[in-house]
DNA sequence: CTGAAAGCGCTTACAG
DNA sequence: CTGAAAGCGCTTACAG
């Protein structure tokens, strides 16, 4: 079961075993023709060094770690992570490195998972998705000697390189979309305050209409469920004065927001505009089509791969900021039912 | 960086490294007391045995792996991997195994994948999913020595386990339930022949309309995606007898076709009563709410977890059928709008 | 019940 | 430019 070893190779070409290591590791200090007899050799073999053996001797794993917290229930509904991974593997396949991934239940068993990754040194890096306010994450990696990539930048300083993608253009683009239509009670059905990316389209939400002269007092906050961005639109509509638009912080509550619309018989986008965020295939294949904020994800997580991959290779890799967010507007967005006042 | 070794805990205990490794193993032959002084010794020490140099003597990864086979602009849409994925963490993280993700673009490199996973021994046993017809990843796990399980049983002989989950009753139950409802033109938009669960969820289809005397003409395959789900139903809806009722393979198609219905004036389900597959969140989150045939996604997760790991840890684990496929009654299906001939 | 030693398959100073 | 040897941190026969 066991493959041909170094010890081979090295007998078949005539050399040591330390030589084949450098003609390997294609060291200077061996001479052309050795070389070349020994990559020969090896080949002839099918020799193939054991990941194993240089993991134990170099002291590294050659895998990056990814944990993701949430309930196995709400999973299926995640527009991001899978996207993310693919991106992540694109550039850690070419490179010979793994991904190890941990789905944990919650806040609790993400710690210790990082912890249980460090202590086995299962990885050399991770990855700091879903970044929370005053993240315990940041000081973690480091006590851990985890090497780390943060998505966003965190609100607290950090050691760690950020990769960000700018959510707010794209929010503002969606409020300015719907105050040139002519929307002036327009409402905002948000994240989580303590998850970052909550807070921040809430805040862009907010800028954006202050520019633009309005208040911003309907906003409301939600785990980014359909099943509270349903509950969120259902309380939304009826208030004494609802909005005449709605913009979600994702497209699976904007989702749910439209059927709780067309449920109560108010038309998108006649009687309300609705605009999501993600970008998202189902939210293109909905009736009317779904206005959102879409993002690169894919690409957010090649970059990251990129600089973590920088990182464990001992480089000091900058922040990278990608391309903002943008808004596709599709047919989920209309004039306003009443005229501005 | 090195934290303490199984020679400074052997030192501190006053005994040799092989009885601390026995110790640790709780292999017989320790005396009590000497196990007590050990297991203490590693704990002031706060010693954790090095899972590398563990895996070059015991020629284990403690890994399981897992290669998706995706356009990585797909992967949002994709209701499956990520519950399973969560069933398959919560029974490795407690058993000390981690999970091996990768992703690839296609089907030539997920043939790779498989190959560079085993040359590098990253894993002790592969999942494979999304079984096609005449799978060549059967034979190709046995060729590279790796343990595997297969989701599903494959068409062909195979010397791996089998965690089995039947979508024929929940398909059944699907038409029946429309035929029950009057509707005599039912039609299906399934995924494509070459996956198994295509093929295996048209043919409970056609053998459930059989059973209710109904021809089964109106059949047609896609790619699982929501843009084929869409063009199928556009040309469904525009036959000159077009289908009362339609079968969706899974629910994202569903919701797009619940879409073109809606965009072409047809009323779901006044008009058109349609059923989906998944279980999804969003398919609960629609209006109306869709009909589907749900799966316990989680618990496959899970019991394939078991069943490699005890396969990696050398039983021989029978193949393991969990509870079939069901119907979820929910808005989207209601009596035909003509009476049956 | 316990110890001393070899072995897993690499890498890396250290000599020459 | 090349070789012999030690070391990474465990596990596992083999002796006693």
């Amino acid at each position: 079961m066991r493959g041909p070893t170094i010890a081979d190779v090295a007998r078949r070409a005539g050399v040591s075993k330390g030589l084949v290591s450098f003609a390997l590791n294609n060291r200077p200090g061996v001479a052309d023709g050795t070389r070349r007899r020994i990559l020969e050799a090896a080949d002839e073999l099918g020799w193939q060094p054991s990941m194993r053996a240089r993991s134990l001797s170099t002291n590294r794993a050659f895998a990056l770690g990814l944990i993701i917290a949430r309930e196995p229930s709400v999973m299926s509904a995640d527009a991001f992570f899978p996207m993310f991974i693919a991106g992540v593997e694109s550039e850690l396949g070419p490179a010979g490195q793994a991904l190890v991934l941990s789905i944990v239940p919650g806040e609790d068993a993400e710690l210790a998972a990082y912890r249980s990754l460090a202590r086995d040194r299962r990885v050399d890096g991770v990855f700091i998705t879903d970044l929370r306010a005053d993240d315990p994450r940041i000081a973690l990696a480091t006590e851990l000697g985890l090497p780390a990539v943060t998505l966003g930048r965190p609100d607290s300083t950090s050691p760690h390189p950020a990769v960000t993608l700018d959510d707010d253009p794209g929010i503002r683009a969606a409020v300015d979309h719907l105050v040139e239509l002519g929307h002036r009670r327009i409402a905002h059905v948000g994240g989580p305050d303590r998850m970052l990316h909550g807070t921040r389209r809430r805040e862009s939400f907010a800028a954006a209409l202050q520019s633009a002269g309005l208040e911003s007092t309907l906003s409301v906050s939600t785990d980014f469920s359909a099943a509270e961005g349903a509950a969120a639109t259902r309380h939304l509509l009826a208030l004494d004065e609802p909005p005449t638009a709605i913009v979600y912080a994702n497209d699976h509550m904007a989702v749910a927001g439209l059927a709780v619309a067309q449920s109560a018989g108010v038309v998108v986008p006649r009687d309300l505009s609705i605009t999501g965020f993600d970008g998202t295939e189902v939210g293109e294949h909905v009736y009317p089509a779904l206005t959102t904020v879409a993002t690169d994800v894919v690409e957010w997580g090649r970059a990251s791969a990129r600089v973590l991959l920088q990182l464990v290779t001992g480089e000091h890799p900058d922040d990278l900021e990608l391309p903002p967010a943008r808004l596709v507007v599709r047919s989920s967005t209309a004039p306003a039912p009443h005229p501005a006042t």
